[in-house]
DNA sequence: ATGGCATTTAAAAAATGA
């Protein structure tokens, strides 16, 4: 089983980068993340005639998620958002069953600038995470925990880390806290194929940062025990951030033997 | 150290992103 995760940033202006690249992928389970559209505008029809199911969790203007499944594939809902702040209304989390896996698809609060209220929201969605994080691994199922975590893992993800050290996606108690989840028992699936490699999953738009390959790895792969030894292959669609109108992400993809 | 670009809403300019 294929499983992809792509931050799109905004998926009506994408529409055709993301038709392209699932035709060509083809994902058994893509996660999306910064759809930027309203329940009402996702492009249900033009996802439907790509061949694909989805579920997603939508919001005016900003954040939404989504969980496409190639038709075949059932697709049962487990939960949108996050326990533990009712009244946070952004949408970051959308959570469901395929094939016996457990797919949580999220999109983690960026927190710039630092420090301030949006750092103190990612630090505290973090911890709602590692909560509901903790109940799958209690719950002894298979599960992919897969988006965008705006969370720079280590100095090896990041092409100047000079530069990030007061940044939210890379100052320490960010790293902690990514680092202390990880530490309940989950696998970096990217990191683990490519222990020492150099990998980047986002480019900004400034500096021709994509042709000089200065990048970031914030798209992250978290895989529960049952499933460490299934991961057969991943990686990431670096060609596809160089397409007309892409986004700033580039795909992350892994393989997980049935 | 700063600003560079892109998207959305909504009709210009602000907010957000990473």
């Amino acid at each position: 089983m294929r499983i992809a995760t792509y931050n799109v940033n905004g998926i009506n202006a994408r529409l055709p980068v993301l038709l392209k690249w699932l035709e060509e992928t083809k994902p058994d389970v893509a996660c999306l993340q910064e759809l930027k559209a309203p329940d009402e505008k996702i492009p249900k029809q033009e996802i439907e005639n790509a061949g694909y199911t989805a579920i997603w969790h939508g919001q005016k203007r900003w954040n939404g998620v989504a969980i496409l499944a190639k038709n075949g594939l059932e697709i049962e809902e487990t939960g949108r958002g996050l326990a533990g702040e009712p009244e946070d209304e952004q949408s970051r989390y959308i959570e469901a069953v395929i094939n016996d896996t457990t797919i949580g698809c999220l999109y983690l609060p960026n927190g710039n600038p630092a420090p301030g209220p949006k750092l103190d929201y990612k630090m505290r969605w973090l911890q709602r995470l590692s909560k509901r994080a903790k109940e799958l691994l209690d719950s002894d199922v298979a599960v992919v925990l897969t988006g965008d975590y705006n969370v720079i893992p280590t100095e090896k993800d990041v092409y100047k880390p000079e530069r990030w050290f007061d940044d939210a996606l890379f100052r320490p108690e960010v790293r902690k806290a990514f680092h202390e989840l990880v530490a309940q028992g989950w696998t970096d699936a990217i990191r683990k194929l490519y222990p020492e490699e150099t990998i980047y999953t986002f480019f900004d738009y400034f500096r021709n940062a994509y042709q000089r390959n200065a990048g970031l790895r914030i798209d992250h792969f978290l895989l529960s025990p049952h499933l460490t030894n299934k991961l057969k292959d991943g990686g990431v669609d670096n060609h596809v951030r160089g397409w007309e109108k892409t986004s700033d992400h580039a795909p992350v993809w892994i393989e997980l033997e049935e």
